[in-house]
RNA sequence: GGCCCCAUCGUCUAGAGGCCCAGGACACGGCCCUCUCAAGGCUGAAACACGGGUUCGAAUCCCGUUGGGGCCA
């Protein structure tokens, strides 16, 4: 059927999968499930040298990851290019019967000549198209490309760009070595795999013509093209190494979820109204190729945080205790057996974390007693006066009849109260003692989630640690 | 250098001739809330690159300039 949506994403396995690579296999990926079409992923292997098993590896992980399924490809066998030469060989011979391309002997030191010959003259190169009429039988296979005219490339984003054939090469598909050349192996591919959208990065627009011209060599139907804008760094150059992470494991590691990963991707270049948080289903129906933006985006670390602290905010309790207890186990951590309770403390933690990374931070004192207390704060808490109240902490919380939030805070105001402090004064002192920090999450909470006995544990061994301190002034708590 | 693409707040963007002395979001400032840190609420500052046209009327259409990016080298 002609109106079957196929799409492809065609990353070349020459390292990690890359976030602008990544955005292509996104927009890819909701065209075809938007339209109910097929998504297609395929290795462009060709580069033998730079290409490595391991990356297709990583690749394939990383898109698992971001959960964008593909309908067909690896590991069934026939998605990588280096399985493919019969094809091109076959499709080149095609060419060649037909008179739509010829072999050329020119040598590379002749069209370096001529190279050389043309920039001088300020023109662009353009092959002379000497060997055109030689029929010779070996050598470099050019495709014939019509001297006069133009090619009309009818972008979904960036509607009608038109290339004279003046600017235009009988460019090279196979060489002279027997090696298909990129473009043609992209031709041929999209063509046996009955490509009908081509979405890919902007950097490729200028190969367009010449691969429409192959097609229409070749009698078969051009596909539908969308070239996607680049993703840039901060100073609005195409994003690479030297302005940090560009990999989609980068983010993973730094703690950041797939659903923010792909929303915040989807948003970068695309919108739909002033919304900015879209479910997966959402993102599905609401998209469109037709909805993206033509001008390059700077990826911003900052706002994926954002987005990312949303969904955190957000998440099931359940997922995101599974999200994050490898997270904790990596940091040498072991959550609680008891599930509720384990949620309970993510509760106290989610909105003050903006990555995985940071929760495990911000919350490691759940996990493990504290392994010191913020000098600063120890010295101006943990004095003789602060022992004593911590003492007195110690008494009341060891008889309390309930150990959850809303009694303890009403034990300590009424503590507060009949001695004459403020909330803030014991609340700072427990807070140091217990977690070791002056910032966590609402003390209360804390204490109820970390038990009784934990708790007054805590208490002990900071009260220990302020009255050793007092006896040698020179100290202080360590 | 040639060709191609792009151009609204610092950033992502809404805007498809009058609804815009330009809306939302991130970041930033202030205020409120408050046991800390957050989160949240309210609020402030912040943009149509420039110059010509077209039109009664342009952020929106056309041309040019400038700037940025990409491809080919």
């Amino acid at each position: 059927m002609p109106g079957d949506v196929r799409v492809r994403f065609a990353p070349s396995p020459t390292g990690h999968l890359h976030v602008g690579g990544a955005r292509t296999a996104l927009f890819n990926w909701l065209y075809a499930r938007h339209h109910g079409g097929v998504f297609i992923l395929r290795i462009e292997d060709t580069d033998r040298s730079r290409s490595t098993d391991a990356n297709i590896g990583d690749i394939v992980n990383a898109l698992r990851w971001l959960e964008l399924d593909w309908d067909e490809g690896p590991p069934t066998p026939g998605y990588r290019q280096t399985e493919r030469f019969d094809l091109y060989r076959e499709h080149a011979q095609r060419l060649v019967a037909a008179g739509r391309a010829y072999y050329c002997a020119c040598t590379p030191e002749q069209l370096e000549a001529e190279r050389a010959e043309a920039q001088a003259r300020n023109e662009t190169f353009r092959y002379s198209g000497r060997c055109r009429k030689l029929g010779l039988t070996s050598g470099a296979l050019r495709l014939r490309i019509p001297d006069e005219g133009a090619t009309v490339v009818d972008d979904l984003i960036h509607g009608p760009v038109t290339f004279d054939h003046r600017q235009l090469d009988d460019w090279i598909l196979v060489r002279t070595d027997g090696t298909p050349t990129y473009n043609f192996c992209v031709v041929v591919d999209d063509v046996t795999m009955r490509i009908s959208h081509v979405i890919r990065g902007n950097d490729h627009l200028s190969n367009t013509p010449k691969q429409v011209l192959c097609y229409e060599a070749l009698g078969y139907p051009v596909p539908a093209f969308a070239h996607v804008s680049m993703i840039l760094g901060a100073d609005r150059t195409r994003l690479s190494k030297r302005h940090g992470a560009t990999s989609v494991d980068a983010y993973r590691e730094q703690g950041i979820l797939p659903d923010a990963m792909v929303n915040y991707l989807a948003r970068l270049g695309w919108s739909s109204g002033d919304q900015e948080i879209f479910s997966r289903t959402e993102l599905v129906e609401r998209f469109d190729i037709k909805d993206v933006s033509s001008s390059g985006a700077i990826f911003d670390q900052t706002k994926l945080e954002w987005l990312n602290h949303e969904y955190i905010k957000t998440i099931d309790g359940a997922r995101l205790a599974a999200l994050v207890t490898p997270w904790l186990t990596a940091a040498g951590l072991t959550p609680p057996a008891d599930a509720a309770r384990f949620v309970g403390m993510l509760d106290t933690l989610r909105e003050r974390a903006r990555t995985l990374r940071e929760l495990v931070e911000v919350g490691r004192f759940y996990f493990e007693r504290p392994r010191e207390h913020e000098p600063k704060a120890a010295a101006k808490l943990f004095t003789p006066a602060g022992v004593q109240r911590l003492d007195t902490l110690i008494q009341r919380l060891a008889a309390v009849e309930s150990f959850t939030a809303p009694a303890l805070e009403a034990l300590y105001r009424e503590l507060v109260d009949a001695m004459g402090l403020k909330l803030v004064d014991l609340a700072q002192l427990t807070r140091l003692a217990v977690t070791g920090r002056t910032a966590s999450p609402p003390l209360f909470d804390v204490l109820a989630l970390l038990g009784r006995e934990e708790t007054l544990a805590r208490l002990r061994a900071a009260r220990d640690a302020g009255a050793r301190a007092a006896t040698s002034p020179a100290g202080g708590d360590k």
